[in-house]
RNA sequence: GGAGAGAUGGCUGAGUGGUCGAAAGCACCGGUCUUGAAAACCGGCAAGGAUUAACGUCCUUCUAGGGUUCAAAUCCCUAUCUCUCCGCCA
């Protein structure tokens, strides 16, 4: 959410900044909308404040000997009329304030300077690239041909399980799958500084909110319901780490947790991109790094974040580039990104594989997540997620450009202490 | 699933209808003392919002939403959550 006082401010610029990643801000109807507000606010706060003298001269009138029904007699109608201005200005001022919430939850981060100008994908800026595509001399195969040859990946019985966009791992490269899970979460904890949680995948509407998969993308989640109430399954592990502060003033920054879990998405709006393979499933895991830092700090964070997912991308010598993401390509709580793509020999071409964010004060203010300075004034922190990495699109990079000509897979050598040794799925 | 108790500021915790936004302690900030630190002592310290050039003035908030009342942290209803006991269970 932004903050409502740069609007006041200085909406055009803002409205400016928006339109830059293709938002179109309703100028005029924020300014009605702030004007209401502004009005109502002040007729409201009057009312109340008659109101309240008003029924502080009865116990006034009390404690100077008159009896309770003398009091009462004095100011009841004052307050009679008091009373139902106020009720009728009260009503009115809440539906003008949910209108103005409503409003504002759902206009996007503002881009940070330095993210470049630009429509989609295609205006996004390779910022470096690392390591380089390995040649092969046979034939390579894309993973679902490998996984289908080690009988390791079975789609026709996720398909019989659940539904499309589900698989069954399964012996070797369910090993490796996990193997890869336990190595980022190890590196991240242990080499990087990261707290490990563990946290629910099953989250409330008001976590969603507070990092702003709602109100706007429900139809991209798994909604649940449970005794009459709305439950979602998580579509990022960003949602519940980064709500472990909501509604609280937190010491001791910064904070910096890792946490593997299951991710869900419905993705109704790209059916029919990567329909192949286990490039875009309902569900996979996902090793998140989650920051919560102060705002001079975030910058800094950013880059030390990216690093730390890069960090993976290294250990298993995976070719990769790091790109800018151009302000058209954004997510919606995001003030700057990077995604992190890996080669895919298969496809001769990068994919995303991480995409690490700052999204500044955005989600704290819609949190309420606040810090103290110098033990006096608080201000909202700033918090930056980042895939450290997606565990099932790294299986499939570590498979395609591991694999060997006779179909089987060499495994990289960091991960060979988490396979117990073994050093080939055949 | 059954029975009971509870939810108050960063934390602990007092407060059962009338200047209560709320005692006290801890934490924190400033100061005195000290070579420095600690201790001790003095002072400050909830958040959000409206308005103002500023000083200030005003409003809201004691889990949430309703209700009673001239007046609610305090009484009533509902929801959520927590704790204790019983049952069930990986």
């Amino acid at each position: 959410m932004l903050d409502i006082k740069l609007l006041r401010n200085d909406v055009d610029t803002i409205a400016n900044a928006l339109q830059k990643r293709g938002f179109t801000f309703d100028v005029d109807q924020f300014n009605q909308l702030e004007s209401m507000r502004k009005a109502s606010d002040i007729k409201t706060q009057q009312l109340q404040s008659d109101r309240k003298k008003a029924s502080k001269k009865v116990g006034e009138l009390i404690q100077s000997g008159k009896t309770v029904d003398e009091a009462k007699a004095e100011v009841s109608q004052l307050i009679g009329t008091i009373s139902q201005a106020l009720d009728q200005e009260v009503t009115k001022n809440k539906a003008i304030n949910d209108e103005l919430l409503q409003f504002l939850s759902g206009i996007p981060n503002i881009p940070d300077a330095d993210v470049p100008e630009g429509k989609d994908e295609s205006d996004n800026k390779v910022v470096s690239l690392v390591g380089e595509p390995k040649g092969f001399d046979f034939e390579i195969k894309d993973h679902v041909d490998l996984g289908a040859t080690l009988d390791g990946m079975d789609f026709d019985t996720g398909v019989k399980l659940s539904g499309s966009r589900f698989v069954v791992l399964k012996e070797g490269i369910a090993r490796l799958h996990r193997a890869l899970a336990q190595f980022m979460l190890d590196t991240h904890a242990v080499d990087h500084g990261y707290s490990e949680v563990n946290v629910p995948v099953i989250v409330n509407s008001d976590t969603l909110k507070g990092t702003g998969q709602l109100p706007k993308f429900e139809e991209d989640l798994f909604k649940i319901e449970h005794d009459n109430r709305p439950f979602y399954l998580i579509p990022t592990a960003e949602a519940p780490i980064t709500n472990l502060y909501r509604d609280e003033i937190v010491t001791d920054l910064p904070k910096k947790f890792v946490a593997h879990t299951p991710c869900f998405r419905s993705e109704a709006g790209s059916y029919g991109r990567d329909v192949r393979g286990m490039i875009r499933q309902h569900q996979f895991e996902k090793v998140e790094l989650v920051q919560i830092v102060s705002a001079s700090e975030s910058d800094k964070a950013l880059e030390e974040l990216t690093s730390h997912a890069e960090n993976i991308l290294k250990a298993l010598e995976l070719p990769y580039r790091k790109v800018l993401l151009c302000t058209g390509d954004m997510g919606f709580s995001a003030a700057k990104t990077y995604d992190l793509e890996v080669w895919l020999p298969s496809q001769n071409t990068y994919r995303e594989i991480s995409s690490c964010s700052n999204t500044r004060d955005f989600q704290a203010r819609r949190m309420q997540t606040r810090e103290k300075i110098d033990g006096k004034q608080t201000a909202f922190v700033h918090t930056l997620n980042g895939s450290g990495l997606a565990v099932g699109r790294t299986l499939i990079a570590v498979m395609e450009n591991y694999q060997q000509a006779d179909g089987s897979i060499a495994v990289p050598d960091c991960l060979v202490p988490y396979m117990r040794g073994q050093k080939v799925i055949a």
